[in-house]
DNA sequence: AAACCAGTTAACCAAATCATTAAATATCTC
DNA sequence: GAGATATTTAATGATTTGGTTAACTGGTTT
């Protein structure tokens, strides 16, 4: 098994992450994919830092670019699954170890949701 | 909801488990708990930069520290739960949010299937 | 008590990181 | 074609980060 790319991969991901501005920025684009200008001013960033957040975003698999199709100028920046994909899997990993208290940690939020109306 | 505090917790939790050294850290830690020592050159740092990790580690929450019963010279870390648990809601967010969009696309779709017929 | 051992802290340095401003690339609109 | 617009890239500077070595603190051993 390729441990050690998966394990580079995870250091990208949660380098990448492990910036405010860029967790800011995933969790405008886990709502809907949205145009660089408007990531930058929901982040409050000059559009020149913003693009340097999304190539690094781009470049450790999180988000995706593609051009608009009406106005080719603007670029629209849509989050990957993959990697969160990947970084949830290692977290299962370390969760492992703490299988009962997560168990009751889980069946105390499953009980909260059997508390929502159907 | 304390979503700002809970945020800045996320952001300490990422930032901590960024660096390829305290996630390797980590990585031990979560099959059990470690003496600084063995950390250190688990790790292949030097005591001294190890030692820096683990307060990192401390005041992030992600670790907690107790000195050995028999020689109180030696410090056992081990992994807590809550900032992971923390994190594991976080990606589980995103996750809400591909269900959410598969459900917009299929609401589309059965949008255009409700054009199609005869 | 003297020497030793586990670990932390302090001071210092090199490298990485992030924001800013200014210039460059396309692309659109008139 | 002449601007305006959306975004990226380059150059620069300040701040942060991570490692090293050397001193320091307690605790142990003999």
């Amino acid at each position: 098994m390729a441990l050690s790319s998966a394990a580079s991969q995870i250091d990208r991901t949660l380098s990448a992450l492990a910036d405010p501005s860029r967790r800011r920025t995933v969790e405008l684009l886990r709502e809907r994919p949205h145009r660089a200008g408007e990531l930058a001013a929901a982040a409050g960033l000059s559009p020149a830092a913003m693009s340097r957040h999304l190539r690094l975003l781009r470049q450790s698999g999180l988000v995706s670019e593609r051009h608009d199709g009406l106005d080719a100028r603007v670029r629209v920046y849509q989050l990957r699954p993959e990697p969160m994909a990947g970084l949830a899997q290692w977290l299962q990993e370390t969760e492992a170890m703490w299988a009962g208290q997560l168990t009751a940690f889980k069946a105390h939020m499953q009980a909260l949701d059997d508390d929502s109306p159907a």
